[in-house]
DNA sequence: CAAAATTCTTGGAGCGCTCCAAATTATGGT
DNA sequence: ACCATAATTTGGAGCGCTCCAAGAATTTTG
């Protein structure tokens, strides 16, 4: 690869030159500029090495976005809530003119992921990982947090995720609603995980604030009807998997309504619910959670508790760039109803 | 912010210890580790900054995307094709360890951002813009042009747009449609344009390859069933415009199928037929193309032209990735019928 | 026509790091 | 103790570029 000095000596001038020739092209004389644009043809050199420039000015111009947890990327994308999240992002790096890299990370290799990314700044996903907070800050960079509060020195986004696990419970034992039935997500690969009521550990504290506020929502919302989360049965199962449906109607024949973490598992019970010819609202409710575009446009539409997620992925980006003081956002939510949530029927089915 | 030789000098070691203690501690003595760590954290010194091991050994260890045309990443993101596109790039990404990074560049500026994008490679989408591609070549980095064959040097992949566009029209005749009209892309942004029949201009050289190869099969196809394309109204609307709908019912009423080239452009139409109590497909049919998981959701599922997007993305980050000799891959298409195309009923609505 | 003003070019000084051959120090066996 | 051997540590040599003060060439001015 030919560099400056190359085509410099090729040119008969000296570094800075064939430098201002690329980049202040008016700085220079027409006819040299035409001489060491032809050397640099002959040598095939495409212009100054990006990598020159960033050492001598230090900025890579882009801002990394790190899934949450140990998810890689593709999961992120795979996810309704993901995408909008990552749309969000990209919208306000279009706006600055800023790279958006999307950074991945295995268990094993997040920190050496977070230590060398090649970026201005960070966007974490929600992570119970306080190691990884002190990775980012040892960078000594922007960044901030998305979906759990890490303290006043520390950016970070979150929804009112308890207020609105309350507000859809509302919603459904105001419908009449009193067997329920949780989709919780399991945050470790594997199998679904099926939490009977009676049984001794009760996934209360899941360890992700995301999930646990949820959780405690849920629990609060069956408080203030006179019902108890323990007598509840609560399923895990990882964001995408697709048998998510049938275990919960495998295991939980009797609810009439189910609370769901994510529009994406919602959807993945509307879909077992189709298969197995049961009806939706009228043989049982569902609810989703996020709100993201997929929500509305499902057979039934979902009722869901919603959130501004691509709201959420700008502000992020735009806390990042501007590099403003520390903040802890909570943004806030919203029940939106829709059909897939109706009074039980008199009789259970 | 301190440098190696910052840490260096106050824990009295030279440079290269330093480097050592951070990249490979199990070379230096534990006392003498112990001692620049703790130097280390006097100065609040992170780690080594990458962007010192970048020059040195020249690997970002990223590729990039660059959106196609002038579309912004986040009109990417939102597009049920795009996004599945960059979930087979991420995929690959993933499974490489390799940062993926989403490379703006608006009409003025995307000569510059892939002058200097910080990155190995380059996916470029599709493109008519030979400009372009000079300026890949001249980083002389690998990189891949998605949907236009740009000749034999140049990594291209591309789907067999005209077969899956002439299978389309089949299938539409083949259930007796003698009344199309074709929902085209407009590539410049703007309102929709509506070409009708008889008008002198018809847009069946748009200039993108992969427009102008879909438009070709639907001519080829209709005539095979001894129609005109130029009896047929098209109209072009921007990809994610959703007026589109709107447009084609107000100036097509008479078609008893509409073609189109995505599932989104074909899912604005599903959306306003809702609207105007028109029914899919017992007033009129309607085809989608891509085959993206959105298209099986929609009520009714889309019949649409199906191509294996995630595929096509993860073929192209391992090109760029792998740098083999130049390619040209050609992907197939494949029709799958689902319940948005019917007969035409008797009497046109 | 010389001096002053203007326009171009030059090359040193980093930017922060890793590699590597050479120098230094420690260890172990007589 | 002494030397061979092994274990550590060192610092020069870049990596490719941009900035900038200073020098050179050219043009303008009086």
């Amino acid at each position: 690869m030919p560099t400056l000095a190359d085509v410099g000596k090729a040119a008969g001038v000296s570094r800075g030159t064939v430098s201002n020739v690329f980049n202040r092209p008016e700085l220079v004389r027409p006819e040299l500029r035409e001489r060491v644009e032809a050397a640099a043809r002959t040598l095939g050199f495409g212009g100054p090495d990006p990598k020159g420039r960033l050492l001598r000015d230090g900025k890579f111009n882009a801002i990394g976005f790190m899934p949450p947890g140990a998810y890689a990327i593709a999961e992120v994308m795979r996810s309704p809530y993901g995408r909008e999240l990552v749309l969000g992002v990209s919208l306000a790096c279009d706006e600055a003119g800023t790279t958006l890299s999307l950074v991945n990370g295995t268990d094993n290799t997040r920190f050496a992921s977070i230590r060398e990314a090649l970026v201005d700044g960070f966007i974490l996903g929600h992570s119970a990982d306080i190691g990884l907070i002190t990775s980012a800050q040892r960078r000594r960079l922007p960044f901030v947090i998305l979906e759990s509060d890490a303290g006043p020195d520390i950016n970070s986004i979150k929804i009112d995720g308890r207020s609105g696990a309350v507000a859809a419970v509302r919603h459904l034992t105001g419908l009449g609603h009193r067997h329920f039935g949780i989709l919780s997500i399991r945050r470790t690969p594997g199998p679904p995980i099926v939490h009977m009521p009676g049984q001794a550990k009760r996934p209360l504290l899941a360890g992700f604030p995301l999930d646990d506020e949820r959780l405690e929502g849920f629990k609060q919302g069956l408080a203030e009807a006179n019902l108890s989360i323990d007598d509840v049965p609560i399923i895990e199962t990882t964001p995408g998997d697709p048998s998510a449906g049938a275990v919960v109607f495998d295991n939980v024949p009797e609810a009439t309504a189910i609370l769901t973490m994510s529009d994406w598992q919602a959807i993945t019970i509307l879909d077992e619910a189709v298969r197995r010819g049961i009806e939706v609202p009228g043989h049982v409710s569902v609810i989703g959670f996020d709100g993201t575009a997929e929500s509305a446009r499902t057979t039934p539409p979902l009722t869901t508790i919603a959130q501004d997620v691509i709201g959420k992925g700008r502000l992020a980006a735009r806390m990042v760039l501007d590099n403003e003081p520390p903040r802890q956002v909570v943004l806030p939510v919203e029940l939106v109803v829709r059909a897939s949530t109706a009074a039980p029927r008199a009789k259970i089915r």
